[in-house]
DNA sequence: CGCGGCCTGTCGAGTTCCTGTCGATCGAGC
DNA sequence: GCTCGATCGACAGGAACTCGACAGGCCGCG
């Protein structure tokens, strides 16, 4: 089975997500309980202030641009409820971006759209780690002996450290996280790359050719496609 | 809502916050659970003096603008109420800045808002040190042949004294607190900046250059940058 | 009061290097 | 041997980073 040691705290987590097009929160929603999270939506901000008030969430995903209230606006009624709950902000990529980013401050954190859904998990396990407990217990993802710590981003491979570019660095972790499942090609399309990517060249097969020359070189390979399928990575069977 | 759930943490500090706007008060507090202390907060003085009875924090920010009581009448009760607990004021920079200055005893301290994350916790560990032990102990920062004093203020790199202005001074403060993790420029921004900087520019990459130009002067980089993602302030790795 | 220096933030140009597309080649499986 | 997917070199467009130059503001000094 998967092993990589994410924060869990017994119970389980569970995220509220706000944002006004059905098929964002859905996304947003179906890829968290597929965590075993526990997820509700709401497509407006009184929505969301209710929903908040009854299924008390541990996280909340916030878009700012709702069809109500100013996203804003909703932070400052859930915090002066007294709910401390942090918050992770989607905002388009136009001038907001910036005045959000003050908002990161009390440890919430924010995201441009569109975004890829591995980044968005990535941040709200961080944001989750941060505000339950103290920092210290690093997260790191271990398959055989390729190692990859999340907080300094090191990746090495039976010690030797490895440099990735950022893209290669979010497939190779979905990779990881999932492992030892094999992964079509569309599924890795679907979590690494922005929602809204069009292009549907062999921009995977490409990343992944880069990762073998970094990780595979000259050990036993990791990563193995399977033909017509897609790729996995684990040790080599058998 | 506040949590003195009694999870015995062995001698972590226990921090009360107490600020009329929720954005203020979760900041500190989340911050500061962060570093691992416990944190409560309080919105009105009431409330604080209440949290104060129950929670017995090692240290308070108690902001002197309060809703109900007067900062001064909050610190008074505290004390007539035999609690000895070190504080830090928040002041409008207005005139009460001098009047404040005039009451902190001992231990005690004050801050201008709007303050810089990092300035506060800097504060708030350096009355800690002061109140709690008698050993006068220095509080000094090492990464690899980088060493800062934070009493003294002096920066060193390989012996080599190093001077900094302020804001290069909390920005390597902040980098040296975190190393060896990847830190985002909107993360640096929100540490070291005031809570209410607005800008957008690309003043964190001018800060870096600065303190790349004065730091690794002719010797091995500390400063490294993560394309596509922020900074790390550690000895070149591998 | 006025001058000048230092610190800070803005702007813009130059540079690096990441990314996606195309197309040629390779190889597995029928 | 044929076919289709997989692999990977090469290239161009662009995003991100670096840093010099400038301007406003604050402060201290004369």
């Amino acid at each position: 089975m998967t092993h990589h040691e994410h924060v869990d705290k017994g119970n389980s987590v569970r995220l509220l997500v706000v944002d006004d097009e059905p098929h964002i929160a859905d996304l947003v929603a179906t890829v968290a309980r597929y965590e075993g999270w526990q997820a509700a939506t709401a497509l407006n901000g009184e929505e969301a202030l209710r929903e908040a008030a009854e299924f008390h969430p541990d996280i909340v995903v916030l878009d700012l641009m709702l069809p109500d209230l100013d996203g804003f606006t909703v932070l400052d009624r859930l915090r002066s409820a007294g709910a401390m709950v942090p918050v992770v902000f989607l905002t388009a990529r136009d001038g907001t971006a910036d005045r959000v980013a003050g908002l990161t401050r009390g440890g919430d954190d924010y995201l441009v759209k569109p975004f890829s859904v591995e980044e968005l998990m990535a941040r709200l396990r961080a944001v989750l780690r941060r505000s339950t407990g103290p920092s210290w217990k690093r997260s790191v993802l271990k398959v055989s002996d390729l190692v990859m710590d999340e907080d300094t981003r090191e990746v090495r491979r039976g010690g030797k450290l490895v440099t990735l570019t950022p893209t290669e660095y979010e497939l190779l972790r979905y990779l990881m996280r999932r492992s030892p499942a094999v992964l079509t090609k569309a599924q890795i399309l679907d979590h690494v790359w922005e929602y809204d990517f069009g292009g549907r060249s062999n921009v995977v097969e490409l990343v992944i050719s880069h990762l073998r020359r970094k990780l595979d070189d000259g050990r036993e390979p990791l990563i193995h496609t399977v033909r017509g399928v897609g790729y996995v990575l684990r040790r080599a069977a058998e």
